[in-house]
DNA sequence: TTACTAAAGGTCAGTAATGGTCAAAGTCTA
DNA sequence: TAGACTTTGACCATTACTGACCTTTAGTAA
């Protein structure tokens, strides 16, 4: 029922569970045999799933003895706060990196399931406003006040 | 008296009443095959017959191996939350209203002290919003967005 | 060293597979 | 027959997947 790209992910963060280094290295083409696509279909996984906004880290190495090594970002809620408010005050700030932070505070538990799709919903109302820089600043804003206020609470 | 839309009402809420896990997965084009009608019938039929008013919950992903689901809410303050929902979006709400709502809610223990401050956090931040009507839009959606994903967890 | 080769991995544009929206046209019904 | 409800289709948006072509690196023969 699901497809090649979600059964790739789960495969890949069940293996960063198991691995008690907190990464894994794969091979690209390996991979792309087990799951019977081509090669390319690894990098769109990566560029999709395994962002550095959802608290991954990717770095690889080409030729022989290449690889790819997947890692699980650990970052304290203190360290992943104090950055992004800098991030925030700053200027304003994307849509996809307020996702990211707001992603990575519920997975560190910090806030709920709940909170954080409260969260993203604001996000999600901006949209409706025209202007892109109002947008930004408003996004920082926002992101900003909710933070600030789950600090508090 | 069975038209189209009559008729496919009838077969998703048979396939509902089956399903034990209280939601189904179809495929819009699939069931648009079945009924021999064009793909966007379907919409017609769930924005007709499968509201929040009258207890579903309708989400869909895009792209290959995209779906629609169809949930049957179990009623009770989704009531609740419905009866708001009309009012906002009929226009634009009122900064008053809204946070009456949100005490409302929290009150009635729907929402966390958290969640409602969030709430509020979000929309404090719209006080940057020059425009007067495009904030009360703004507003509206806001917050009817937000009380919608309440209602899906 | 130098140059060549094989073995990785990376990019990107194109295609396929879905679902969404909206306005116009058609059909019923009070 | 006006207004409400249905149905359709053209056009749009999003997500997944593929393949041709490109870049980097290790190994090795000269």
């Amino acid at each position: 029922m699901s497809n090649l790209a979600d059964r790739m992910e789960e495969y890949l963060k069940k293996l960063l569970i198991l691995s008690p280094s907190g990464y894994i290295d794969i091979k690209r083409k390996e991979l792309a045999n087990k799951f019977l696509c081509v090669p390319s279909q690894i990098n769109y996984v990566l560029g999709t799933r395994f962002t550095l906004d959802k608290g991954y880290l990717v770095e690889s190495k080409r030729g022989g003895k290449g690889y790819v090594r997947i890692k699980k970002l650990q970052l304290s809620v203190e360290n992943l706060l104090s950055t992004f408010l800098k991030d925030i005050v700053a200027g304003g700030i994307s849509d996809e990196r307020a996702r990211g932070i707001i992603q990575r505070l519920y997975e560190l538990k910090y806030i709920s399931l709940r909170e954080s799709r409260l969260m993203e919903t604001a996000l999600n109302a901006l949209k409706a406003v025209e202007d892109n820089t109002i947008r930004e600043e408003l996004r920082g804003l926002l992101l900003r006040d909710m933070l600030l206020l789950l600090i508090k609470f």
